[in-house]
DNA sequence: TTGAATTGTGTGGTCTGACCACTTGAAGGA
DNA sequence: TCCTTCAAGTGGTCAGACCACACAATTCAA
């Protein structure tokens, strides 16, 4: 007997069940999802376990809990989670830079998106940055740009996106050619 | 009386105090932290709620438990986090294309980077891209990096590197004008 | 009839105590 | 000395009990 005995936990079962539910049943951000004690009923687990899973979702800002109310789905938005991560993460001053560093890499490359889309010449640099993120249409891009600048703190550095933009356009001219 | 009347939950407090515990003591990666039924007596919270907590920082890959042994820090891989989201996050088709699309700009501004260090010209593309994220020396950069990776599976396509390593070329080329 | 107050039910939030499974190391005996 | 045994500590799980809160139905007074 090597290993491969011992289940899985409940705690990541439970997970793994409530996503399956999650799927399985369709549900959108917004929705609400089974209460505790009947998850517990379904899933024939503890309502300790189940609420360690729930709680850990939570963290992750998948689900959101109401007291009174009940859990429900949640827009991949307002997430606790990188505030978090960042001060188990970053302790020196290294990682501000890296921060930095890593919200301009997206800021590039969501403008390289949008050189895809659109003529960047057209491209007014008037609003925030959430602005265009939204524009590119990537969710995935603008949710992890949300996350790091959120965290990185706002900046309404203009001379800063006005050479992103050249750099952008750059590669926009280079694909023409 | 506005708000703000409601203490954070105990569950949010466990993180926050284990968080500060963690940074006081100066725990690093592998050191144990006190048992569930001490941090409990500690902090004053049943354990309950501090197995929620641990449970939950044990999903973000930060800790990691032993049975038997105890609850140990753990360094920032290995995360089942990404897979996790990824299955709440992403639905449709578009999902996938959203991650590519991210994850060629991570690599662009991966090059990026290095091309601020030293010459492009003298990298080499001949292993995985993990490699060059480990040279910036940029932790987040990498490590986000090898989240989306991993949930976009690898692809071995020197091609688009190529094209990647010229659209950085030209990036430092303007840079040096 | 209408409106406000009450109550009931369901929900998450928390604590406690009790087991179980497992690891470790110390105590004991061969 | 070496092996066995066992006690203590740890995480894993469960059940039950409250509490705080939200909501809807009910009740009762105006």
């Amino acid at each position: 007997m090597t290993d491969s005995l011992r289940p899985p936990s409940k705690f990541l079962a439970a997970i793994a069940q409530i996503q399956e539910m999650i799927k399985r049943d369709r549900l959108r951000p917004g929705d609400k999802i089974p209460s505790e004690r009947e998850l517990s009923d379904k899933l024939s687990i503890g309502r300790s376990s189940v609420r360690e899973a729930l709680r850990a979702l939570e963290l992750l800002g998948l689900i959101e809990t109401r007291r009174g109310e009940g859990t429900f789905l949640r827009d991949f938005k307002d997430h606790q989670l990188v505030p978090l991560i960042g001060t188990f993460l970053f302790d020196g001053d290294q990682a501000k830079e890296d921060l930095h560093d890593v919200k301009a890499i997206l800021e590039l490359g969501c403008l390289a998106v949008l050189a895809g889309k659109a003529d960047l010449d057209s491209i007014e640099l008037t609003g925030s940055f959430e602005e265009l993120t939204g524009k590119t249409g990537n969710r995935l891009l603008q949710n992890i740009w949300m996350i790091i600048s959120n965290y990185a703190g706002r900046d309404p550095d203009h001379e800063r996106l006005q050479k992103l933009l050249a750099s952008a356009r750059q590669i926009q001219y280079s694909k023409r050619q």
